[in-house]
DNA sequence: AGTCGTGGTCAATAATTTATTCTTGATTCA
DNA sequence: TGAATCAAGAATAAATTATTGACCACGACT
């Protein structure tokens, strides 16, 4: 997988100096040829162990190892534009809203997928299918997704709740048991309320999954599972849409791997019901 | 020029070590980048030296320079293969279930975006820029579409109501106005109570915009404008998935559409409020 | 407040890798 | 034969990279 697009998943909790290594990678990745570690360390005032320790967290050997590969990306990223400059300048410059945009949400799918391996989808999934009851809870936009994502797993025969309201839940999770799971879906992770909520289900014994943006924050640092979204664009009325839509995949995933033998058939013989409940009504 | 080539160019001319060293490159130009100049000697039983001004001789500053180089035709080179030689065998195979299901979404995405014009789309969303009011509508899952669409609209300033309830609907619309729009999401576009609701708005000069699967369907043809969604899986529990995908889509064009001056303002205005709202409460 | 632990940074330094120098030996040509 | 040239390797210098340990800042917990 490209260096650049993991170093731009993981940007956003890097600490402050990591950020500067990061954006420093991002936005001169081939200038990188021509600077030795220390060179780098001193463009931008740091030290040089910081810029080997950047490289090594990053899953590579050593900073060569880091520069090798960000050569291989951008060799072959430039390759690509050659192709598509050479499909005329015209055409690129007709691409639709529809596919620039398309193409944004992509890449924050990647980003995604990267912080969010297999292994850690198929542990939700199975504690969720394992649940007894299963809270979901979010505000604003994360309200809707995690209102959709709880009429999803109710079709397939498990029980789940969901609540836009932190104070209401406070009542209803006072009754959580043992086996019982709470979804907190915020992006920032920040919401001192839905913290306040996330310990108080601990406290009973539940388990928490958060759904956050990938930043360290407190939400996720105590939650017992954790589903993480990267999504980026400098335009403010962009970046929800990318967001909203990187969530969605992870939630899909997680709903398909719900998906076997029992639940299927939960599934469908509900879908019918649906069905059969709307058609007479032509 | 790619440095295999010019290895290749100058081989005639080397002595039997140069040539050993070319050699080995030309043959493990993709394992080049475990191998230090050190190791590389060691492994062609020459000195260390000599593969340091190879390196020189052919135009580099040093071992690394070239080492640099090699890896970036390597990626250049093997870039077209990698995305011929991906689709077949095992590799398929392993394909992560995000990455197959993403590929899902964009295929429903592209067949989407070839039943709606960028035409259409700009006049529905100037459409919407010049409602009064507008009224958003839907059942199940184009419920949730249609109420997060209905709180994009809201943030941008554009009066908007949200109904899950076409009873309580129809007592809301009975006071529709001309300028006034109803979106109605309906993915079967069979909804008796949906369909009568658009008559009776379009009666009282209200104009509606329908959203619906990319059939032949009642609501549909007596819409103002159509928002058509295209999506298709032979499996039941993903085919959902792949719908909300693209319809997700189609309402975010729409929605960045009409992220114009004005609009685009008040949008950033809200979100700070927003923000606000929230910050204190840590 | 206190302090324990954690995480991040840097300076110093160790380790590794790369580049240069210098010597040797082979070859050529006058 | 002997001077000149050049490739190659050994030794070594230089550079780059990696690790260590000390220090500080911050949050959690008492």
């Amino acid at each position: 997988m490209s260096p650049l697009v993991k170093i731009r998943a993981e940007r956003d909790q890097m600490s402050a100096i990591e950020r500067r290594i990061a954006d420093f990678m991002l936005d001169n990745a081939h200038l990188l040829r021509d600077y030795s570690s220390q060179q780098l360390a001193d463009a931008l005032q740091i030290s040089q162990s910081s810029v080997v320790k950047f490289s090594q967290k990053l899953g590579f050997k050593g900073y060569p190892d880091l520069k090798y590969s960000v050569g291989e990306a951008v060799a072959r990223a430039s390759d690509g534009q050659v192709k598509t400059a050479a499909r005329s300048t015209r055409a690129a410059a007709r691409e639709s809203l529809a596919e620039t945009l398309w193409q944004s949400k992509s890449r924050a799918e990647e980003e995604t997928r990267l912080i969010n391996d297999a292994e850690k989808l198929s542990e939700i999934a199975s504690m969720l299918g394992r649940a007894g009851r299963v809270f979901c809870i979010g505000l604003g936009d994360d309200g809707s997704a995690a209102q959709a994502f709880a009429q999803r797993l109710a079709l397939l025969g498990t029980l789940t709740v969901h609540h836009a309201d932190p104070v209401r839940m406070t009542a209803t999770s006072s009754s959580a048991e043992r086996g019982d799971v709470l979804m907190v879906f915020s992006e920032q992770g920040q919401q001192a309320a839905l913290n306040q909520l996330s310990r108080q289900f601990r406290e009973r014994h539940g388990k928490v999954i958060s759904v956050t943006r990938h930043t360290s924050n407190p939400l996720r640092a105590h939650a017992d599972a954790t589903l993480l979204v990267s999504a980026h664009d400098e335009r403010s009325h962009i970046q929800p849409l990318l967001y909203q839509s990187a969530l969605q995949h992870l939630l899909d995933q997680v709903f398909v791997l719900m998906c076997d033998g029992d639940r299927l058939e939960q599934l469908n013989t509900n879908l019918e019901h649906i069905e059969h409940l709307l058609d007479p009504k032509l």
